[in-house]
DNA sequence: TCAAAAGTGTTACTTGTACACCCATGT
DNA sequence: ACATGGGTGTACAAGTAACACTTTTGA
């Protein structure tokens, strides 16, 4: 017998990022019940015995936001052996899932969804916004987890822009997607070239639709062609 | 009770690339014994119950190797229920682990080691370099690890050039360099231009030795210097 | 002297960057 | 009229790609 080889839970947390109107990332938090506390976290699951961690993932955003199909993205294994070891945790984890826990290894999704959609959890009941820079001090590793996954979206939207209008309405201006993508990447690109190169790619489609009831030049909305996006992947910087 | 919560095993795969004379992609494969037979794997191990999966992975690639330090990385975690459910794999878990096994999730780590380096393994009896094309059928879902880790290398070397290094000797022609490069990137790049645009970096350091014996004008050795590449880490192809 | 690859230089072309200029709209 | 941002054009800088030319070495 070997008893030091580890046989543990395992479980998904998942990230969910939004863009809000004042130009900022937000991530989805939920409520946890302990006791006559409630405490905030990321949404997650154990895993059931015959699921796979994407199925637990792809279960985990519907129980969520109601919504069929959401982009996501494994993004890492977090397997520190202290990770569930506060007192508040463990009590949490024997309430929730009425057996006891002895350790938990998590496995961290990335989502993102527009900010506006209508959210219909059938599992939480409550569900909110949260900016990512006002992130309260959530359980287990929950901060270390939304620390890690902003990197890992700049790195998303570099390997594949596309996934960035799952942030954006489906009708977006230049200006709205300018700011997205100054939130999430490093460089910083004159608005102008931006609107210049943007506008030249054949899968951004300008909508016959305006703005209104804006104290300056209404701007053009645009669509995302995503059929068209496949066809020649352009990267929007080299 | 919800007993159909998982609790299972949990084990680190690693997929160990070298780059041989013949400017292949070879990776790194393992003997495990089963009752007289032998059959070929990645190495691995379940991790301890005290263990991170980064520090299990540190330790197979030193059982491996002799190696103290590696680059690593952490790239997926594999959790398909069905992947441990082959009748020889589950025997030799039972042999190997000493204890019946279930159901084993893995997070399968890269690494990266120069093919001349003596391998010094204080776990295996036989460890083999494997061209990638010319890997054969491996246990578990270990060749499907293999495919996915491809991929994955290669991502790595657009977000980090420097890391390319760890599969050329330290002594190296721009040649080597751009046939390594040439096998992991879908980018191809003339010769000529490769090499005024690598000899430019001042991180790539020429230096006084040049190469003997061969039929035509000998190339200059180089070195890589990693002070001067993390102090302004250029990308390749920006 | 030929083949093969090293190494340098030249040029054309593409792309990025900075910024000037006009347009449209509400106050 | 003016402030604000939309949208286009232009000019220069920087980077990329193609390829010619010279150098070095062994066969």
């Amino acid at each position: 017998m070997s008893p030091n080889f580890i046989h543990t839970y395992v479980s998904v947390d998942c990230v969910v990022f939004g863009f809000d109107h004042e130009n900022r990332l937000n991530i989805l938090l939920v409520e946890r019940h302990l006791d006559q506390e409630k405490q905030i976290k990321l949404p997650g699951s154990l895993i059931f015995s015959d699921e796979d961690v994407d199925d637990a993932a792809e279960r985990v955003l519907h129980e969520l936001t109601g919504i069929k199909k959401m982009v996501l993205k494994q993004f890492k294994c977090f397997a520190d052996p202290m990770r569930a070891n506060n007192e508040n945790d463990i009590q949490w984890m024997g309430t929730e899932y009425k057996q006891h826990i002895d350790r938990i290894i998590t496995v961290a999704y990335l989502s993102l969804c527009k900010i506006d959609h209508k959210i219909n959890s059938t599992k939480y009941s409550t569900v909110d916004w949260f900016p990512i820079d006002e992130v309260p001090s959530l359980p287990f590793d929950h901060n270390k987890i939304i620390n890690e996954s902003l990197g890992e979206v700049r790195k998303w939207i570099e390997v594949d822009f596309s996934i960035i209008f799952e942030l954006l309405p489906k009708k977006f201006t230049i200006r709205q997607l300018y700011q997205l993508y100054s939130a999430l990447s490093e460089k910083q690109i004159d608005i102008k070239n931006f609107h210049k190169k943007i506008s030249s790619f054949n899968y951004i489609i300008p909508l016959d639709e305006i703005e209104k009831n804006v104290s300056h030049r209404a701007a053009r909305y645009y669509k995302f062609d995503a059929k068209i996006y496949k066809k020649n992947n352009t990267k929007l910087i080299k």
